[in-house]
DNA sequence: GTCTATACTACGATAGAC
DNA sequence: GTCTATCGTAGTATAGAC
């Protein structure tokens, strides 16, 4: 649909158009301020109700217009998505480079790792529960570009627990892959259950999760041997499951 | 569209037919077996696209059948999804009576606890995740009736901390409800990541995140002083976020 | 910039033949 | 028990009036 640029029109050069209103407002483009708000609107339906369960209408409603006119500020509803996820993505990864920036021992930096995290999490609730919920639902390319940051994460963790295992600070037992999967999986789980009204603050919940976090790698060098963990309060015996009449046998 | 009763038909009594085929073969009700079946595609196809983005049509597919023919087993794609959730619902709590079950100390039974989840979470990987992605989609009471499930476990853990701080094996500065949410966020995420095929044993996968929750947990009551968690490997100084041009002020 | 009206498609569910 | 055919509804997106 974009005019071809051989085709000759009234005016001369290009068909891009520089400020002409004399003024300092900005012409044809859709104020930033209107989409914002639709922005955080339909964040809002996403959260409730989920992608795939919100219709057009019910964004529009929350908005307070027709559903017709919410086509003037946007061209899909997956479009709108996108850039809800693409708003969390750019706070992620600039969250990223300030871990980056900090110093300290290495469980000082996973001190700050998961504090960060956390505090991110808490803070963009209905963006990281749309995230986590309704990522899937994008375009396999556009999915690519918000999901490689979660990878960034999870690799970064796991540098920081093996700096921590050279210099003893961290549990040699431990498995860096897998234990920075436990801990990422204990701070994303966040969005299920946190409210920033329900007496708990941000930086308390973000502080108790860190402190869980370095007491469960930490490990003292002079005492360790192989497998003490493993070995602390070992799994007692358990009654098996009883027979289920209804027990047909299960996938997965 | 029911035949209406005054109406006469050719036969004599009423149209409720008594088992009249001798053998001790049931008639009637539609085979067990087909409709087992129709359940496992139901929610390969539920965690593969959403509860919502599936299609009566996909799960036909799925079964090698026409959608038309899917009703002659269901009544309705909630009640499909319902009954993929009480198979999961009634292993849950049969696991919660086992753990009850189990003796040895606190921290013993909290590693019971952790390890028998952990396992149940990995074993029903898919249906877990249909869980907890689309439970919502449930009419509310039957969300209720699942969903009560959720909360006992959460108790039952919360219950095992208190016991443990009661016996000095678990950090009396830990808050048990914030603690118990946290183990529980860790374990249910599972779904996100683990598959059985990796290379890591869904044994060794209990047992590990049993270890660190074990570990994260434990606390010597001889050496303990009030805050030596939050104090030990002390938060460092980070970088504040810069300040970022497409930065419009967040709700959430 | 917001409205009304509508084209188009997909879905859930039912009816009834075989 | 599986099929074909179809009804009714709801949703995305567009066109064009104001």
């Amino acid at each position: 649909m974009v005019r071809s640029v051989g085709t000759p029109t009234k005016g001369n050069s290009l068909d891009i158009e520089i400020e002409s209103k004399g003024t300092s407002r900005r012409r044809s483009r859709p104020p930033r301020r209107r989409r914002q708000e639709i922005l955080e609107a339909a964040a809002g339906v996403f959260h409730e109700k989920g992608y795939k369960a919100t219709s057009i209408q019910d964004i529009a409603d929350a908005v307070g217009i027709l559903k017709g006119s919410l086509y003037y500020y946007i061209t899909s509803k997956e479009d709108l998505l996108f850039e809800i996820l693409q708003d969390v993505h750019r706070q992620g990864l600039q969250n990223l480079e300030r871990i980056e920036a900090t110093s300290g021992t290495p469980m000082q930096k996973i001190r700050a790792f998961v504090t960060i995290h956390v505090t991110h999490n808490a803070e963009n609730l209905v963006k990281m529960a749309v995230f986590f919920h309704d990522f899937r639902s994008l375009s396999p390319d556009r999915r690519e570009i918000i999901v490689a940051e979660r990878d960034l994460y999870d690799l970064h963790l796991r540098n920081l627990l093996v700096e921590g295992q050279k210099d003893g600070s961290v549990c040699p037992d431990l498995d860096p892959k897998l234990t920075a999967i436990e801990i990422l999986g204990m701070m994303n789980w966040i969005y299920h259950w946190y409210r920033p009204d329900g007496g708990l603050s941000m930086s308390e919940l973000a502080a108790t999760m860190a402190d869980f976090v370095v007491a469960g790698l930490a490990c003292d060098p002079a005492t360790h041997t192989p497998g003490h963990r493993r070995n602390f309060a070992p799994m007692p015996t358990v009654p098996p499951p009883r027979i289920d009449p209804n027990a047909d046998e299960d996938d997965d």
